[in-house]
DNA sequence: ACATCCGCTTCGATAAATGCAGCGGTCGAA
DNA sequence: TTCGACCGCTGCATTTATCGAAGCGGATGT
């Protein structure tokens, strides 16, 4: 689309910080870059960037104009796969934000059961916590987020929501593991190990012993769910997690936490307010809601969906 | 705005029917747009115009394509908008479908107390029926609409709502005046004039009379309000409006049809559906809101209002 | 059969965007 | 303070893209 080259050419320039950066990233001359933006700032009527020492930056018209681009160009991709979908093809591309959680079962599962029945369709995932993905959404970064307990509902569309209680992660030889379910006070008694701060696990966690005789006194704090996982085995300590992340083996296996102790995770399918998701994005939302649909189903779990635009 | 002239001519072709007319109507030369058209739907990907022997066509690619040229032409108009209102000044234009009853008294005010305070604000006014009203807004050849009984609720978003019920309009001499309120039956008795069936004053008057003993039987049919209002005078007879097109005058005046007759009519505020209105005609509307919320308080007609997003 | 209107192509002329080199300025380290 | 690095911006020659004029072949209606 050669019509849009000169929003790229902003947008770099606002990605870079620089136009002679942003003229080496987009393989043109500095001088070709710079005149491109004068010359849109001249017809525009007002400057979009402020000129500092060290290169430039966006001012707040430059602000509104990088939001209209990125609609704009994220709308056009739009258009595009509805006309691709309409001469037969489904193609296109999918982007989602996501939980660490989802990374090593959910998601997979869910991509690969979607390509094959659309193989034209690729996808990007980007692993986030529940303050960024939302972030992502809004800079049309991704066009899916499927998070737990987000934090900024302003810009999130929730498409489909689905609540999970807690599930203590430990070896099989685990003491506890001997119980169905668990009280937090047990699991907090011995070792445990515990998301970081950006994670909705942990939120949950620290509002559940806010204000009783419990206390979060970690062994390990991780921002890797996937390596607590794995920890837990060599100190027989207790990690958390909820299911969808969780599936349990013969070494590693999890029980839920009493919904008593700990309020259940809220698992959210979501987009951008008011955004018109292009045909690949909307239709994979709907598979994600008919899949996490059976999931509440199968475990009586609480599910609200919404029907995705 | 260079880079959306391509766009731009899509469009004219579009609107033309033919390339070398839409050439002529932006002053270049067809073969100069023939290739600017080939060569957006080579990069594009798929033809966007059918050939037909007389001329082109939008074909389905190009009808999706043309709605996201005017979304985001219009957008781009929205952010320029908002640009320049950080910059202090308020500027921009508001096109209004607004319906025939509207056009003596209440647009003429509105539009010209909004000008008072914003002088850089310009309008454009389109008298439509409630159907082409809503289908003006997709279009996005008007920004709001202002319109009795709209029809397709589909795409239309109601920002305020306000029932008026209707008058019955006569000479000042006619013996129907010396009443305060009027029954239907007694209107329709003697002649009387009523708008053409795409309005909404029609349909409702339709409704009333369907499965009693009434009948209408206009002694004349008219698409203008303006001419009707006029016409009273000469033949003694009886028209119908809602109090917001009327104002009493030493030869004219209007008297309320019961409630029990005639429903009242829905006047509706509206913009398109999902649409993020430009500052003036957002603030327009904050206006109209305002004023009409006045107007039910006065009357103690139901209101129902949203925030203008 | 004929004139008309259409989309599309060719080709030389024209206008626009680009690369190159260089100017003046700010900043941080020597 | 000096010096080099980096910045945005500007003439100038050159390349690239776009345009206008003319014409071709096909479909249509008279």
């Amino acid at each position: 689309m050669r019509h849009l080259q000169t929003l790229r050419l902003i947008e770099a320039v606002a990605r870079a910080g620089s136009i002679r950066k942003a003229a080496e990233d987009m393989a043109i001359t500095s001088s070709a870059l710079n005149r491109r933006i004068t010359g849109f700032e001249d017809e525009f009527g007002y400057p979009i960037f402020e000129r500092l020492p060290r290169g430039v930056r966006l001012n707040p018209a430059g602000e509104l104009l990088i939001q209209h681009i990125r609609a704009q160009t994220s709308d056009l991709e739009r258009v595009r796969g509805q006309v691709a979908d309409l001469s037969g093809e489904r193609r296109g591309h999918v982007s989602i934000a996501c939980s660490q959680a989802l990374q090593p079962y959910f998601m997979p599962e869910q991509i690969s059961a979607y390509r094959r029945e659309h193989p034209g369709v690729s996808f990007s995932v980007h692993v986030r916590d529940r303050a960024s993905a939302e972030e992502d959404l809004s800079n049309f970064r991704s066009d899916l987020a499927l998070v737990v307990e987000p934090v900024y509902l302003a810009e999130f569309e929730v498409l489909f929501a689905l609540q999970q209680p807690i599930h203590a992660v430990m070896a099989a030889d685990h003491p506890l593991a001997a119980r169905a379910e668990l009280r937090l006070r047990d699991c907090l008694a011995g070792p445990h190990v515990v998301p970081t701060s950006p994670y909705g696990v942990r939120h949950l966690l620290e509002i559940s012993v806010r204000g009783r005789s419990m206390r979060l006194s970690p062994s390990l704090e991780a921002d890797s769910f996937e390596f607590m996982r794995h920890y837990v085995l060599h100190e027989g300590a207790v990690g958390f997690q909820i299911p969808v992340g969780l599936k349990d083996g013969p070494e590693v296996v999890s029980r839920p936490i009493s919904v008593r102790d700990v309020a259940p995770a809220h698992l959210l399918l979501g987009q951008m307010r008011g955004r018109t998701l292009p045909v690949a994005p909307a239709r994979f939302a709907h598979q994600l809601q008919a899949t996490l649909a059976a999931m509440a189903e199968a475990t009586g779990a609480g599910a609200t969906g919404a029907p995705v635009r």
